[in-house]
DNA sequence: TCTGGGGTCCTAGGACCC
DNA sequence: TCTGGGGTCCTAGGACCC
């Protein structure tokens, strides 16, 4: 077996959950097995788009970010349930607590997909025995379906558990290269979008061959590095590291909202970015961080979309604080257009620590900042920030925010996980 | 009856400093 | 008096993915 893979190279495993909203509501439901089933947002309002759907429900055409109603005309017959993200987070837990089981070097990339470096973990069998392995305890566990891919690296391997759907093991090895993939269209690669894949046909590359083989100066000059990059994963070249750190790493935090309605009126507007500044509020400190920039977007009727963020003297983290900043920027940039969609990120985070040095700095050697458009109690904290910075320094460790690595995960506790969950909101 | 909400990474221009 | 780049920060937007 071992002579298969060179000794400087890596064997790693991409698990790709199989439509996993939808197998999640079956393995909690089992009479929706075996029916078309999709999972969609805004149920009750005129915007719900399909954001998965069991492979029932694909047979008659039902495909991820359709139109609700365009769904059900296709299958009317058609069983819609509403997201139930706690759910969803438990059984990503515990999918992702099997991973650990076989070795420490999990990277979860997503709630429903993760890489894993088993070129270490060989006294546990063979890469094909192991994927098997962890396939068949994710269904025995959780009763969820899974693909995983085995290849030399991370691009290859998510490629390769992709091309077996549902309950797939896929090895691609390099020299499965020229005959697997580069008879593909190069959107069918992971990182070439619509407008990529536009842009690359303009220089007479149609197949993921023809850009294994692309002049590197003509592709820099279109797509920028992205185009050195998007060959050398052509040619199964990807030099990233499994890393099981990153999940811990969070660039920015938001939440956003499409109205039920398009609205113009100002009130109503601002209860909207408060509602966003509390989600945001809380989601901040479920991770012990603060924001150092906030930002808005603000979506208008025509679809247009603008995003408009300031760094802020203080890193924030309280709702009245969030919201305040929200309304600053939204006054500002707002074109008195009606908006269909709002939303709030916080950017660059730090820890309060972090926080509180940078906050010692500001509130003593400089003013705050001038342009108060609305006189509130935060504004006048940000001048004389003492308050603050109590504040900041007292956050303590939230113990909902620990990753999951339970091995005695099943089932039954998914259920009851779910159940206190839902309990406390 | 068009098209959600959560993110990441990259680019590019202007300000500002040296 | 007339002249130059380089580097970094900040902001806005685009592309992509699940």
């Amino acid at each position: 077996m071992k002579e298969m893979y060179p000794k400087n190279g890596r064997v790693i495993l991409h698990v790709d959950m199989n439509s996993f909203y939808a197998s999640v509501e079956m393995a909690y439901d089992p009479s929706l097995k075996g029916r078309p089933l999709a999972i969609a947002g805004n149920v009750e309002e005129r915007r719900g788009i399909i954001v998965t759907c069991s492979y029932e429900a694909r047979k008659y055409g039902v495909k991820t970010t359709m139109p609700l109603w365009e769904a059900k005309k296709l299958c009317p017959h058609l069983i819609v349930k509403k997201p139930n993200f706690d759910r969803y987070r438990a059984a990503s837990m515990g999918m992702f607590g099997i991973l650990r089981q076989y070795t420490p070097l999990v990277e979860p990339v997503s709630i429903d997909e993760g890489y894993m470096d088993i070129t270490d973990s060989f006294e546990l069998g063979s890469p094909i025995e192991i994927a098997e392995s962890i396939q068949k305890q994710i269904l025995k566990q959780l009763d969820l379906p899974c693909s995983i891919g085995i290849a030399p690296n991370k691009f290859l391997a998510k490629t390769a558990s992709d091309m077996k759907k549902p309950m797939g093991i896929t090895i691609l090895r390099k020299r499965d290269i020229p005959a697997v993939l580069w008879p593909l269209e190069t959107n069918e690669m992971h990182g070439v979008g619509k407008k990529t894949a536009e842009k690359l046909k303009t220089i007479g590359i149609h197949t993921i061959g023809q850009l294994a083989k692309a002049n590197e100066i003509q592709l820099k000059k279109l797509l920028g590095i992205n185009g050195i990059r998007l060959k050398e994963r052509a040619n199964g070249v990807d030099k990233r590291h499994v890393d099981p750190e990153s999940v811990e790493e969070f660039k920015s935090i938001g939440n956003s909202t499409t109205l039920p309605r398009d609205m113009t009126n100002q009130q109503d507007l601002f209860h909207i970015l408060e509602s966003l500044a509390e989600t945001v509020s809380i989601r901040l400190k479920r991770k012990n961080v603060l924001a150092v920039t906030l930002g808005i977007t603000i979506r208008y009727k025509d679809r247009k979309t603008i995003t408009r963020s300031k760094k802020l003297g203080n890193p924030i983290q309280q709702k009245e604080d969030i919201a305040l900043a929200a309304k600053q920027l939204f006054l500002k940039h707002w074109n008195g257009d009606p908006v269909r969609l709002l939303g709030i990120t916080g950017y660059d985070l730090v820890e309060p620590d972090f926080a509180y040095k940078q906050l010692d700095l500001f509130s003593y050697e400089k003013d705050a900042q001038k342009e108060p458009l609305i006189q509130t109690l935060s504004s006048l904290r940000e001048k004389y920030g003492k308050n603050i910075i109590e504040r900041a320094g007292s956050h303590q460790l939230d113990p909902n925010n620990q990753v999951g690595t339970s091995t005695s995960f099943n089932k039954d506790f998914l259920r009851s996980f779910s159940q206190q969950d839902r309990e406390k909101e």
